[in-house]
DNA sequence: ACGGAAGAACTACCCAGGTCGTATTACCTG
DNA sequence: CAGGTAATACGACCTGGGTAGTTCTTCCGT
């Protein structure tokens, strides 16, 4: 394992349909999608086998139509992908993330409050 | 202005070599890349015209060879990259990023503690 | 039993990132 | 000035994400 969950946007539209409904049609799933990732329905079709081939989700045939189901929580595409961010913007150093977040991007200070009080709440109770 | 700052592997390995240099021939960043991306020089040649294509870098031309300059910074890219990741996954959302990497990734006590500091340090001297 | 419609399968593209081999060109030196 | 070589130009191909039209199949209702 390893896992190449790296989703484009696409997928992680359709994934995010899967993920809250469990399960889903390729008609469902084409319903379900918000406006600005509206495709034709054979585009979310093909776009679900490929994921298939992929392996981030898996169907079965139901009457006429297939049931697609993700074999991967948004958690671990959301940790693949940040990992695979850390990895090849700072040689995979997280805390060299976060410094950058702090430093460059829009956070600030009541953000860091907030996040040192739930890292309080939390307690020293992690690994 | 708004950024298709978002560069491949390949393509930041070799930016982080135009930015160590500031300036390099083709065969200079063949050389100076490191064994992982270690590719036939050609290779490196065609990636850079497609970089320049794309904007990230220029050239002119010295003698009989082509010398890269960047047009971009790391930090500019990095914000990109980040903010990209931060759209598709987080719905914009960085402190949502930040949250993420404090709950799920290896993000312990002490890196946090060196993040107040330095946030303290730095004072509410920003924006 | 059959025709129409719903749904899947197939095929065909586009683009960007990558990866190189080969053809050219330009320069430098004997 | 003629090579030969160093360096670029060009073209070919692969993969994965994306996009969708067209064809084929299956199933359901009359």
């Amino acid at each position: 394992m390893s896992s190449r969950n790296t989703l484009g946007e696409l997928q992680l539209a359709i994934m995010r349909v899967l993920w809250e409904r469990g399960t889903a049609s390729v008609a469902e799933v084409h319903q379900a999608l918000p406006e600005r990732h509206s495709r034709a329905l054979t585009t979310i079709a093909t776009m679900l086998s490929k994921m298939e081939k992929k392996g981030v989700v898996l169907h079965h045939r139901e009457g006429r139509q297939f049931i697609y189901t993700p074999t991967v929580s948004e958690q671990e595409v959301r940790r693949s992908m940040v990992a695979e961010l850390a990895r090849r913007l700072f040689e995979g150093d997280f805390s060299a993330l976060l410094t950058h977040l702090i430093d460059e991007q829009e956070i600030d200070a009541h953000d860091l409050e907030r996040l040192q009080q739930r890292v309080a709440e939390r307690g020293g109770a992690d690994r």
